[in-house]
DNA sequence: CGCCGACTTGTTGTCGACAATAAAAATACA
DNA sequence: TGTATTTTTATTGTCGACAACAAGTCGGCG
C-alpha cells in the first residue's frame, strides 16, 4: 500500500472553503498577529494548493474586512482599529438587542434545545475558567439566539461584529477575573427565559443590559491598557 | 504612432474591481436576469479579461449575496427570495432609522453639501418622471446620510438592503406614478432639516416614517403582482 | 418500448509560468 | 559622507492550459 502519490488532501472545489475557515479562524484567535504580513506563497506551500485558490480565499477575507489587501504590494492581516471601536460598539449593542427581540418573537420550540447546549457549554467554561473557550462559547450563544430571530442581515452583521469583539477579548483576555463571567451565565439565563416567554421587551432590556456589561468592560480594559503604554499624549 | 499592440484596457490591479463594479451594477439594474446563469467563458471574452481575475469578481459578488455558485456546477445571478422580504423589510428600516439617528448625531457642516445636491438630483429626476434615475438617486441620497452618521457597519448593511430593494424596485419601476415621489421630495427635505438641527429624535421619526411609506408602497405592488399572476392557491 | 450504463461535451476548479509593479539594494555623483 | 538614480529582487496580478466533475447524449439490453 505504498500510494504516495501526491494526492490533494481536499475534494475539488472544496480547496478555497478550508482555506478561508482556516485563515478565518487563525486571524480572529490572533494566531495571525494584526498587520503581519499573508504571503501567497507561503499559504500555498502550506496547504499543498496552488496560489489561485489561496487568492480566492483572501478576496473573501479581504470582502470581510479581516485582511487588507495593498494592490499591487502586500496584503496584511488587519489591523484592530481603536479608533473605530466606537463604531463597533455602538452597531454590537443594537444587534444585541435586535436579535434578542427577534428571538423572543420569532423563535420556535425547537431552537431552544441548542441554545441551552450552548449556554451549558458556556457555563462549564467559566466554571473551568477556560477564558478562551468562554469567548467562543459566548459568541456561540449569541449566534444561536440570532439565528433563532431568523433575520439573515442581522445574523451576519452581528457574527462578523462578535468575531470583531473576540480579536479585541483575545488582547485582554489576561484580564479576565471570574466575577464578571459567573454574572453573565445568570444574564443569560434571564435572557432564555425571557426569549422562551415570548417577552420581546424584557429581551430587549435585558440584551441592551448584557451588551452594555460587556462594552463597558471592554472599555475598561482598554483605557486601563491605554494608560500603561501612554498612548495619549497629555 | 501604430501602437496597436495587445495593449490590455484596465491597469494592473483594476481589472477585477471593474469587472466587479460593472456585474454587480448590472445585476443590481436586471440588466442581467435573476437566475440567468454567469459564465465565466463569456465574461473573459467580454471583458478581455483571462477567467481569473474574473474568478475573483465573482467569488466576491457571491460573498455579497448577489451571484450563487453551484459547486462544480454553473453559477447564476442570485433569485429574489420574495420569502425572505420581510427580513429585507425589517433591517432596511432599522438602518433608515439608526443612520438617520446618527446622521444628526455626528455630521459634519461639509457632509450638508453633498446631501443636498443628491437631493437636488433625486428632485430633478423627479420633477422629470425619469422613475429609473429616481430609484437611483434616492439610493445616493440615503447612503450619504448614511455615511454623515459615520459608521461604517451600518452604512454598509444599509447600502446592501438598499441595493436589494433596487432590483425589486425595478421589478415594479412600470408601477410608478409621480404623487408618491413628491411625497418623498417633501420627507427628504425635513429629514435634511432635523439633521441639520441636530434633532435627533425628530430624524428617527421622520425616517421611520419615510421606510414605512417606502415599504409599504413596495408590498403593495408585490400583493397587486401576486393577484395579478394568481400565484396564490385559494 | 423503456430503462440502465458508457460516452461525449461543456463548464468549473486548479495548476504552473510569465509580466508588471514597488520596495530594497546597490551604485554613481556631488 | 549623504543624496539621487539605477539595478535587483520579491511579490503580486494575469494568463493559458489541463483535470475533474456533472449534465446531456447515445447505444445496449431487458
Amino acid at each position: 500500500m505504498d500510494d504516495t502519490e501526491k494526492q490533494p488532501v481536499h475534494k475539488r472545489g472544496y480547496g478555497v472553503s478550508t482555506v478561508y475557515e482556516t485563515l478565518r479562524n487563525e486571524i480572529i484567535e490572533l494566531k495571525l498577529a494584526p498587520g503581519s504580513p499573508v504571503d501567497e506563497q507561503q499559504l500555498s506551500d502550506r496547504f499543498s494548493l496552488s496560489r489561485t485558490p489561496i487568492r480566492e480565499a483572501l478576496v473573501r477575507l479581504a470582502a470581510e474586512g479581516l485582511i487588507t489587501t495593498l494592490t499591487n504590494r502586500t496584503t496584511i492581516v488587519s489591523n484592530i482599529d481603536f479608533l473605530g471601536l466606537g463604531e463597533v460598539f455602538d452597531a454590537l449593542t443594537l444587534m444585541y438587542r435586535v436579535t434578542t427581540r427577534l428571538a423572543a418573537a420569532n423563535h420556535q420550540p425547537s431552537d431552544i434545545d441548542g441554545i441551552r447546549a450552548l449556554q451549558l457549554q458556556f457555563q462549564t467554561a467559566v466554571e473551568a475558567r477556560d477564558v478562551l473557550g468562554m469567548i467562543a462559547t459566548n459568541r456561540d450563544f449569541h449566534v444561536a439566539i440570532a439565528e433563532a430571530g431568523r433575520n439573515r442581515y442581522y445574523t451576519d452583521l452581528f457574527t462578523r461584529l462578535l468575531d470583531q469583539g473576540r480579536r479585541i477579548l483575545r488582547l485582554y483576555y489576561s484580564s479576565f477575573n471570574d466575577v464578571l463571567p459567573r454574572q453573565y451565565v445568570g444574564e443569560h439565563e434571564d435572557m432564555i427565559q425571557a426569549v422562551i416567554n415570548r417577552d420581546i421587551d424584557g429581551a430587549d432590556r435585558l440584551a441592551a443590559a448584557h451588551a452594555d456589561q460587556i462594552v463597558s468592560q471592554i472599555r475598561s480594559y482598554i483605557t486601563a491598557d491605554n494608560r500603561q503604554t501612554a498612548q495619549l499624549p497629555l
